[in-house]
DNA sequence: ACTAAATAGGATAAATTTATCCGAATAAAT
DNA sequence: ATTTATTCGGATAAATTTATCCTATTTAGT
């Protein structure tokens, strides 16, 4: 479904989501312990949602990456999908007809679509916010 | 969302499948050169499909892939996405988490899991025939 | 038997994704 | 200023996926 990439950096930024929330600063080395993710790789990737704008990363001695209080409710899911794996996973064709649209279907297209719409739906209206104070509660979990 | 490989595999099946449906046995050539996919790796593609019993390879002049019209309806998408994607992706955890379920959930297990289901219920309750059909009429399209 | 047309399957190549390494840049602390 | 801990970014490597090529095998027709 989605990229070893896009996994990472989902889990990634839920984990600074949740200790952001808490007023702390996390490294590259916390994160991908806490995630269970190499390391360079992860930061890579890092690097472009911080680029994207979706977390901020700061240099140096006690640098880290961090959100803003004020920005968690604003992040969606789609935000970090979007910025990684780009949105043809809940936007392209089932089967990836370039032209599939009501009056040109691909076979599984109208099926296809009440998938791509929950997908959508999920991405697009899952805030930073919620899932970080599940982790946070222990409600939910990013590893094993 | 799926594999190229998949996404041929799925297009060919459905060739062959409303081509069957005619009674009429179609070539590697001619469904690569309707689906509009490289012929070679196709070919590898209706190996697997043919190996899980998805599709039924004929050798020799005058051969070619066909299904039994019988069989039509009882083969699912589901089988072929199974055959060669696995079913990770209608079964897995959306962010990769090795253990992911009620009472272990990862961050968008709860909303995944509608998503998943709907995936799954779609490959599962979706057979050849009633894409065949489709494709025969001019309802919906293999390739553009 | 021979030929021609087709799939099977092994070897290999190209492209993409995943992953690692290392020096540069940055910033705080001493 | 120097040291130290950190991210940035370029280069490269490893793994996987996608794609091609070539020979073997099979089968129908002659």
């Amino acid at each position: 479904m989605f990229s070893k990439a896009c996994e990472y950096g989902i889990k990634a930024t839920i984990y600074i989501a949740s200790n952001s929330h808490e007023g702390k600063r996390v490294s590259l080395k916390g994160i991908s312990k806490h995630i269970d993710s190499p390391e360079a790789f992860t930061a890579k990737i890092l690097q472009i949602l911080a680029r994207e704008n979706v977390v901020n990363s700061i240099r140096g001695i006690n640098g880290g990456f961090e959100i803003e209080e004020s920005q968690l409710e604003k992040i969606q899911l789609a935000d970090i999908v979007k910025a990684i794996d780009g949105d043809a996973i809940y936007k392209g064709c089932g089967i990836g007809l370039k032209e599939c649209n009501e009056i040109h279907p691909c076979p599984i297209h109208n099926d296809f679509k009440i998938v791509r719409n929950e997908l959508r739906n999920l991405l697009e209206t899952t805030n930073l916010k919620s899932l970080a104070m599940d982790v946070n509660s222990g409600a939910s979990f990013l590893k094993v």
